[in-house]
RNA sequence: GCGCGGAUGCCCGAGCGGCCUAAGGGAGUGGCCUGCAAAGCCAUGAUUCGCGGGUUCAAAUCCCGCUCCGCGCUCCA
């Protein structure tokens, strides 16, 4: 069984699933107020590239990412730019599906908006009221925390700590009991979206939603809560709080990813080096970061470069070009090959063992093709394509149409090669390459790839 | 201030008590192959793992101190 670091009790521990031969994950997805960032691409293919394994493992999963649609940071900007908040947040989702496809990451088989939910919520919070667990104040609802065992459990801190805090902390919700109380409904100034509550017309509070949204959809005692780093505290410790004080058992084990690094510096909105996931993927094959990804540990921080980036292409290059050579080979994968690569992965998730055991697999298939060992060959280049597949790293590229007056280029310097021209022929294949072609001769005949 | 994590070759990054004379990728250099290339293959590269102590028969791996970096304690993947 696959084992993975615990955030909450700080082990590496066997996945332990609710219900045979399936696995229920809950990420939590992204607020839509603005572009998404390298550091939810990220994200987004961590958790991609453990789904894509577990149902490569031959598991049932069910993955479940939300969308949060209404928040402080939707508001904000549609009063800036004097916008409905719901266009904003609309728009925004739309951005975000189009990165994660451009990523090449599967879509979450449910993806529930904050704002489908309310009632929910709202039914949620008044349980929280009934059982005590929390309080009215003039502008809204708050947990109190010192109501719940173990809150801390994922700040790894106690509450007094927490408490003394690092000073800067807003000052809202000043009728608070405790400061690390937090809001579960906010009541809503005039103007602002708002849902009808017992407790005057409002919102629900960030941490309300994921709880409510994950036990809709998943049910209690469900297996993985995955997010960020910068999540585990408050937000997933919140989320946590809510469905200890109604005695629901919550997610049985908690993952979190380490940030992108820019040259050393985290790279956040307020610093001002965004990274535009879009930009990214423009300019860049969405591969390279998705091999880049892998390549570090999901829990390790990961410097990001365009020397690493430019690296991460030229690997590429190598696994496509190993691809186009054994297009043609068919044959079982190396079974040893493939139960080394689920030990690894298993291993909390060491995809950089996984990439070492599939450069490793086309180096060897590379080798017995170099000595006409087509079996060898082939079971090699059926692990390394088994791999390649669970880690959702596609290989080979798109097939791609050659344009008739490069083909007649091309024929043209094969003819002259065979007449022993070589004149001619460089100066043709120059003519090639001028033309954004590349050519390279195999046994096969030449081979015309598109350089990018 | 409190809590957590990191520092490994030219670059990115694995490894986390003996299998480390430290993976893998990228870059470099030499060779094989090729009409020449490209692709591919082979070879080469840290006597060493931020710094200083310590534990141990044995440390990149454990402990203590220091330096630098990141994260959390406030919205954030």
């Amino acid at each position: 069984m696959i084992r993975l670091y615990d955030s909450a009790t700080k082990e590496v521990v066997p996945l332990e699933q609710r219900d045979d031969g399936k696995v229920s994950i809950y990420v939590c997805g992204p607020t839509v107020y603005g572009p998404p960032h390298i550091g939810h691409g990220r994200s987004v293919l961590v958790y991609d590239i453990l789904r894509r394994y577990l149902m490569w493992l031959g598991l049932d999963v069910t993955f479940v990412s939300n969308i949060t649609d209404i928040d402080d940071k939707i508001i904000n900007r549609a009063n800036r730019e004097e916008r409905q908040w719901s266009d904003i947040a609309t728009k925004c989702e739309s951005v975000w599906w189009q990165a994660m496809d451009r990523l090449d990451a599967l879509r979450p088989d449910k993806t529930p908006r904050a704002t489908e939910y309310v009632d929910q919520m709202v039914q949620l919070i008044a349980d929280l009221v009934d059982a005590g667990k929390a309080y009215e104040t003039t502008d809204g609802v708050y947990l109190s925390v010192e109501e719940i065992d173990g809150y801390g459990l994922l700040a790894q801190q106690s509450l007094e700590d927490l408490r003394a805090g690092g000073g800067e902390r807003e000052l809202v919700g000043v009728e608070k009991r405790h400061t690390a109380d937090f809001a579960l409904w906010k009541v809503s100034k005039p103007d602002e979206p708002s849902w009808p509550s017992p407790w005057g017309d409002g919102r629900p509070g960030w941490h309300t939603e994921c709880v409510v949204m994950s036990l809709d959809l998943i049910g209690e005692g469900f297996d993985l809560h995955t997010g960020g780093l910068d999540l585990m505290f408050p937000h997933h410790e919140n989320e946590r709080a809510q469905a200890v004080a109604l005695g629901k058992p919550f997610a049985r084990h908690w993952m979190h990813h380490g940030f992108v690094e820019l040259e050393g510096e985290k790279m956040s909105k307020s610093l001002g080096n965004v990274h535009n996931l879009l930009d990214l993927t423009d300019e860049y094959d969405p591969r390279a970061y998705r091999l880049l990804v892998l390549q570090s540990h999901y829990r390790s921080p990961m410097e990001l470069t365009d020397e690493s980036l430019g690296h991460a292409l030229a690997a590429m290059d190598r696994l496509d070009a190993f691809a186009r050579r054994t297009a043609e080979l068919d044959g079982e994968a190396d079974p040893e090959v493939l139960e080394q690569f689920r030990q690894a992965m298993d291993n909390d998730l060491d995809t950089a063992k996984a990439l070492d055991l599939l450069f490793r697999a086309v180096r060897d298939a590379n080798t017995a093709l170099d000595s006409d060992d087509r079996d060898a060959a082939a079971a090699a280049t059926g692990a390394a394509h088994q791999i390649a597949g669970a880690l959702g790293l596609r290989l080979g590229g798109e097939e791609a149409d050659v344009p008739d007056e490069i083909m007649a280029l091309a024929r043209e310097r094969g003819q002259a090669r065979t007449d022993k021209d070589f004149a001619l022929a460089d100066s043709l294949r120059d003519q090639i390459t001028a033309a954004g072609w590349s050519i390279e001769d195999s046994s096969d005949g030449p081979v015309l790839t598109p350089v990018k």
